[in-house]
DNA sequence: ATTGGCACAATGGTCCAACCAATTGAGCAG
DNA sequence: CTGCTCAATTGGTTGGACCATTGTGCCAAT
């Protein structure tokens, strides 16, 4: 273990204080994501640096998402942002195969899970009427169109990750289901995907509502097992049409 | 639901094509993490486009942490890159109190558990004798210095996590880890910390050797339970102190 | 009054040539 | 062999120029 006393000399890079700069100047200014921010030659004259240094911080911003850069328009906010952020890119090898897509269903599993045990733990009775309330849309939306609904589905998801009054699970996740949405829309051949789950969404609330942590365990690893083997038949609908 | 017919029309940007001709270099010459890259002078040249651009996609690379640049040094690989690799840039709030660590500790929670289940049904008899290495190391270290020791601690988590044949265990968790350890080594006053996790990684082992799912989920969360007493604990002593 | 096209200014993207700062290694004195 | 100096190498920064895209307002045609 390296001794934490004499470790870091932080020499801060030009960048760093660009953006520590920047964190500062959208903190007191109250900008919101969607809000744009001020032009990069404006930026290089009010801090004394080249434009290319700011370059330099924005593109490092770009990269994490923080940030949406639009030639001929300006850049743009897009999260919030706040001094001490801590910066976790995943990488994933190769990510548009059938392993990728079921490596980000383990995770789900694990934290799924966890947050349903926890929101059934903690949620209020104002919480609890909350996710009825996305369930009930939900579950219209279902039958209005006769199948699973991406975004009112996720949002169902969501007021319970953000009950469980922990926001990264809610980060993590978002990260995960972002990443499989890209690819489980048409690519696979499997039509009522998501079909499946559907009644577990139910019972996953009526536990929650009970406070029943082990049962909302429960019911959240079959709503994911259901999700998982419509990935398998997914799977095997390539294979079988590569075959072909 | 946006119609995935008419939305991406992507113009691919020059840095985009400059990564991508790295990628294929990086392959060609079989260059492994560690090794360095060309210089950026000879990158422009051999590419065709300025030393800005090639500075641009390398900062890119850099921020996620695919490449390290030291300055008179050179740029070195940090780790593998492959064409088609998934980006998920996370940010989180990195929350210096204890609140935040305790939300670093329910992700691992459900991540742990999660991936000893997975290890103990995928490891292969090496895989096993590679984990209990790690484990005696760790034993070893604990019995010399009558204490828990950060690094062979880590050491032997990290060998399940690769052993759960899944990337993201190992990505996730290692932030997880570094969030909660950028305040554990003195801040908090209690000088065991640790130390009554210690028997529970031989019994987690001993459950992922005899593949026992359900006993190393049981004893990943004993274990990790331990640490979340560990953590009250400092922050009672905390609160005491500044009582004081 | 609405629409379509056009010129123009603003903005991000690229390029160049030079210089600064840290690192490395060769050469040399002790 | 040790320790120092010095020069070449390499990433970091700068200023200035030009390109490509976007947004806006004006104007003519409908």
């Amino acid at each position: 273990m390296i001794n934490p006393i004499l470790s870091p000399v932080q020499t801060s890079s030009r960048d760093d204080a660009v953006l520590n700069a920047l964190v500062d100047f959208v903190a007191s200014e109250g900008l919101k994501p969607g809000d744009r921010l001020p032009t990069e030659r404006v930026l290089a004259e009010y801090l004394k640096v080249s434009r290319t240094t700011v370059r330099e911080a924005l593109t490092r911003w770009q990269e994490l998402g923080l940030v949406e850069r639009r030639q001929g328009s300006g850049t743009y906010l897009r999260s919030a942002v706040t001094r001490n952020m801590l910066h976790m890119p995943l990488t994933l090898p190769s990510g548009n195969d059938f392993k990728s897509l079921m490596h980000t269903l383990e995770i789900r599993r694990g934290l799924e899970a966890e947050a349903a045990v926890l929101c059934a733990e903690r949620a209020s009775d104002d919480d609890i009427a909350f996710i009825e309330k996305k369930l009930v849309v939900m579950e219209e939306a279902f039958h209005a169109r006769a199948g699973m609904s991406s975004e009112e589905d996720w949002d169902f998801h969501l007021a319970i990750f953000q009950t469980s009054g922990n926001p990264l699970f809610e980060q993590i996740i978002a990260a995960m289901y972002e990443m499989f949405h890209r690819f489980w829309e048409h690519p696979l051949g499997v039509r009522d995907f998501g079909h499946a789950s559907f009644p577990y969404h139910r019972t996953l609330f009526n536990c929650i509502a009970a406070r029943d942590p082990v049962g909302a365990r429960a019911e959240a690893l079959k709503l994911i097992a259901t999700v998982e083997d419509d990935l398998r038949r997914g799977a095997a609908n390539l294979r079988k049409q590569s075959k072909t």
